[in-house]
DNA sequence: TCTGGGGTCCTAGGACCC
DNA sequence: TCTGGGGTCCTAGGACCC
């Protein structure tokens, strides 16, 4: 059997650790720029505010019933997830960290006890050491450990944050209960497809032709409907390498100025240089995109990308920028209002195994010293405090609602390396 | 007025090769 | 006038996840 650990509501459970008296009230997160809703409380979930709306449709509402509203915080969210993470692995030989706030434990082997009591032990002790609440289902698969932790999300009431579901009966009876478009893998888009086939509920699937879910969803249909009937498909996951890094963001206003693109996708560019060099790594691809905002139909709308690859990998922020630069002269085009812009590196080589080519200049060895002399002292001295020149050192984005108990933890907590994938 | 960010995997189609 | 067949690799786009 597998468990699968979740926290709930992740984010504004993380709040709720700063301030006690945000309990039993709603409260909700938002994303950068607090553009969009990304973790809603229970009370804010039951006062019908939908998961990733942006927040300006909302605001009526959140100021009628006093819906306490917070930035993204997520230097806390990281530190509380990997101590989630550290107690829950303390309690089993494998796991698989499968997102910031989720992980599967393996309990094979655990034939002689109890395992709704020894989940309760793991729950308890999150809730006490971490202050964080996590429901967690345990089922012979991956995907029915999803259905199971939904049920117990579902029924507070039924469950002490703890559900098994093992027998084919119960098996049977969650997947009449669970609609199609809840069960893991099956997206927005699917889910329109399924409907159209009389698929409702997950039950309604296993009931298909295989011929007809190949079709439909491809190879990972297959295995989901094994999985969902307890057939094992999907092993624990150990933690690989990163395939790509990127860094993109939304500016809070739109820019016209093609020097005030420029800086900030040079920024990006630098912190995907960082990121590689933290991981000793360096990329053999750079892309660079730059977009209008989608939502204003009524400005002319321009988006484009741009690849190269390059004639020796590196990690050099300085040598990452020159090709940065590059690509944005060849994309950028004036006249447009520029609201979103990114950088992403892949392609990746370990930083000790590059193999030169010989009729290109290399100098990322000797960029490698001064880089990693600029990365030790930004983690002594703080993000950003050494930088090229071509950064202004200043964010585009806005975090309007942080809180006096945040610049307290910030200032107390050394902060543990995030330590979780993303799928 | 105001709409997030960071990932993975699969597939179809084109380019190219013999 | 008539114009093969099979394989690989790469890329863009679409789907999904949290």
């Amino acid at each position: 059997m597998y468990a699968l650990v979740d926290c709930n509501n992740f984010f504004v459970s993380c709040e709720r650790t700063l301030d006690s008296s945000l309990e039993n009230k709603p409260v909700v997160v938002l994303s950068n720029n607090d553009g969009c809703v990304v973790s809603r409380s229970r009370e804010a979930k039951e006062l019908g505010i939908p998961m990733a709306v942006p927040a300006f449709k909302y605001k009526e509402l959140f100021k009628k019933h006093d819906v306490q509203c917070f930035s993204a915080k997520f230097e806390l969210y990281n530190a509380k997830s990997q101590q989630v993470i550290n107690i829950a692995k303390s309690f089993v030989v494998d796991s698989e960290v499968y997102s910031i706030d989720e992980l599967f434990l393996d309990l094979t082997g655990f034939k002689y006890i109890n395992l709704y009591d020894y989940c309760l032990v793991i729950k308890e002790k999150i809730w006490v050491e971490a202050n964080i609440p996590v429901s967690i289902g345990i089922a012979p698969t991956k995907t029915l450990c999803k259905v199971a932790n939904r049920i117990v999300k579902e029924f507070p009431k039924d469950f002490e944050g703890v559900y098994i579901l093992d027998t084919p009966e119960k098996i049977e009876k969650a997947l009449k209960w669970l609609n199609i478009e809840d069960v893991w893998g099956i997206g927005r888009r699917l889910a329109i497809k399924m409907k159209d086939s009389g698929v409702y509920k997950a039950w309604d699937l296993l009931q298909k032709p295989e011929i007809w879910i190949r079709k439909i969803m491809g190879i990972h249909g297959v295995r989901m409907i094994n999985e969902l009937k307890g057939i094992r498909q999907l092993e624990l996951d150990s933690p690989s390498p990163k395939k790509s890094i990127a860094v993109t963001r939304s500016f809070m206003e739109m820019l016209t100025n093609k020097e005030d693109v420029r800086e900030r996708v040079e920024t990006f560019g630098m912190y995907c240089s960082e990121r590689l060099r933290k991981q000793n790594t360096c990329c053999k691809m750079v892309t660079v995109f730059v977009q209008t905002n989608r939502f204003r139909k009524d400005l002319p709308e321009y988006r484009n990308s741009l690849t190269k690859i390059l004639p020796n990998p590196t990690n050099s922020s300085i040598l990452i920028g020159r090709v940065v630069n590059e690509l944005f002269e060849a994309i950028y085009k004036e006249g447009f209002h520029y609201k979103r812009a990114g950088v992403i590196v892949n392609d990746f080589v370990p930083e000790n195994a590059r193999l030169i080519n010989l009729f290109e200049e290399d100098t990322q060895n000797q960029h490698l010293p001064v880089m990693k002399a600029m990365d030790a002292m930004n983690k002594k001295f703080g993000k950003d405090k050494v930088r090229l020149g071509s950064m202004s050192g200043k964010n585009t984005f806005g975090r309007s609602k942080l809180s006096p108990e945040y610049e307290a933890f910030l200032k107390n907590n050394t902060l543990p390396e995030a330590n979780f994938r993303f799928h």
